[in-house]
DNA sequence: TTTATTTACGAAACCGTTTTCGGAATTTGT
DNA sequence: ACAAATTCCGAAAACGGTTTCGTAAATAAA
């Protein structure tokens, strides 16, 4: 085959091919009023002909418009994340933007570098799950200096000011707490996978706001413990707490992951759920309905919190200040009983 | 609070405040030896203090170089992929490149206008896990045209050209069929995602292969069943197969949501799995223990998968043809007998 | 016919870097 | 002391677009 030498063609050998000016040509691709229905023709179809597109990062530069927005999140094998970059994604499409995907690894250190190169130009637009490790702002503080719109979803930050998208997370999590005491359940336990993650602290608040509404005198260290290790850390906890002489009759896990690690605890120590351990998680797993056994749930709506998120960061970057940095958005979760809690 | 007039300073001002030129400036910030280590130093002080931050794009536009990849796939809510991509983030992070990350819908126009987007400089290469539809390879010409490197992984395009990293798909499938023929099955059926893809078709011809081997007479198309529509279409399409009088007595799923599937509709239809069906899965699925029953699965090293793909593309990237096109990396998958096939 | 307006285009500045190249100042060699 | 080499820096040209502004020609208004 013969090596083809497709030379790229850009705005100025097009202009020539056509004897146009580069201004001409840049006009009549965009449509402009300034050019002639006739030139705009030819040029329209020569850019096809040859293959014209334009450097993306030339014309970022001129126009300080990347249109290319940043999600940083914690971690992607991850069923919540996962859909909702799903649900960011497709906004995101639809408006004609590029996404570019940063990991922060519940590394404070690696979310400061992400931001940093988030600056610059880099993008028009940040969404943010914040990590664990994330007690302060100052980071994010250069976003807003250089007027970068920055939205939340789900892990937000309390001390700075920007709109969020999250759940009912204090209603589920007293929820969560009044079915299981409604089963019977003596001692149940919030598995919280940080102690620092507002989203986490309202979930456990609203359960312990339940336990003691029905009178329990527990101290509060035993109703609520924190799983902020790394994964194989966390299992081993868990499983530590399962094999205890204080083993609870209930958990709850603040994420789908702790659920995951009561299961499969069990699953070793040879307890069986409902039977010894009730199970309820916040969690979006479709499949939680052909778990052994099925898995109760406290469904967050992943995808629609992308959405959301998303949808907010492009009517903030269209309109700077459209949506205010103190507004915050609430989904409201779904229960769904299942096997785990019967 | 003041709104603080934090003019973000470029490199011309940066140069003004230090009386240097953006030359000097630009050199001194990458250690070049045409500077002195005393305004090396200088410089770096007075960048950090302004908190400068060189404009991407800008380097980008001269240096031809976007320090960017692009990930396109067909979907991210799913297993398999979102592991792959922490693989490949993995890499780049390593390699302090950033990630677009893409999503085809399995849709071919869509992966066209991807492709498209990636052209002109915004990316240095492409990680690509093709479309259902993608049957033809024209617009990935497009980018050997540019030279810009491409590596298939996981789903990969006969008719194109490019390193590839796969699984063993042929003795996966092999091995599968046999294993439910041990366990005494007599009308096994490969559920198959796509008639299109390499990936599958070795699977599913290492499927049929078993059985011609075991003395098998049956037609191909009872033993071989696409289910390449929507999510909806294929589950219908999986339950109707189960009710239907030629129900067969294990089903192979070519991807982990297929036998997801076939889990629902047994659920639903009231048929009893490993009793009634037997169910083995292509899948890298974690909790895949704890379903119920336990799902036996053939597992894709899906994060070494994403790895492996990512570093041939930095390999090309940095060395082109490195790695030649006709190459293709198999990973090993991993048998996990479950409780599905018991 | 003369003047005012509109139409259609091009020259050139600009976006923020990097890189080449030239040259002044300093150091080294003899 | 003078030539040669080295050190260190800046002017200016890229990179590939977009946008402002000026203007010649065509048209409309008087």
């Amino acid at each position: 085959m013969q090596p083809e030498q497709i030379k790229k063609v850009n705005i100025k050998e097009l202009a020539r091919l056509l004897s146009l000016s580069t201004a001409t040509v840049s006009k009549a691709l965009k449509d402009s009023y300034e050019i002639s229905e006739q030139t705009k023709k030819k040029v329209q179809e020569a850019a096809l002909k040859y293959n014209y597109t334009p450097n993306p990062y030339a014309s970022s530069l001129r126009k300080k418009k990347s249109k290319t927005i940043a999600v940083v999140l914690p971690e992607v094998d991850d069923n919540y994340f996962s859909l909702a970059i799903k649900g960011i994604q497709a906004i995101a499409e639809e408006k004609g933007y590029h996404l570019l995907m940063y990991l922060s690894h519940e590394k404070l250190s690696i979310e400061k570098a992400i931001i940093d190169a988030c600056t610059s130009g880099r993008v028009d637009g940040v969404l943010i799950s914040i990590s664990k490790e994330s007690n302060t702002a100052s980071h994010l503080n250069q976003l807003i200096a250089e007027q970068i719109p920055v939205v939340f979803f789900d892990r937000a930050m309390d001390v700075f000011e920007a709109p969020r998208v999250i759940t009912n997370d204090f209603e589920s999590g007293y929820y969560a707490a009044n079915l299981l005491l409604e089963k019977g359940c003596k001692k149940p336990v919030f598995l919280s996978v940080s102690s620092s993650l507002p989203i986490c602290n309202l979930r456990a608040e609203g359960f312990l706001k339940a336990l003691t509404d029905a009178g329990f005198k527990g101290k509060a260290n035993d109703q609520l413990i924190y799983c902020d290790g790394t994964d194989a850390e966390n299992y081993a906890q868990v499983k530590k707490l399962l094999k205890s002489k204080k083993r609870p009759d209930a958990v709850v896990g603040s994420v789908e992951r702790l659920a995951i690690h009561a299961y499969f605890a069990c699953q070793e120590l040879g307890l069986t759920i409902p039977k010894d351990l009730k199970v309820v998680a916040f969690s979006s797993l479709e499949i939680a309905p052909i778990l052994n056994p099925s898995l109760s749930t406290i469904t967050q709506p992943a995808f629609e919190t992308g959405k959301k998120a998303a949808e907010i960061l492009f009517s903030n970057i269209e309109k700077p200040g459209k949506v205010k940095a103190s507004e915050t958005f609430i989904l409201p979760t779904a229960y769904f009983e299942r096997g785990s809690t019967l």
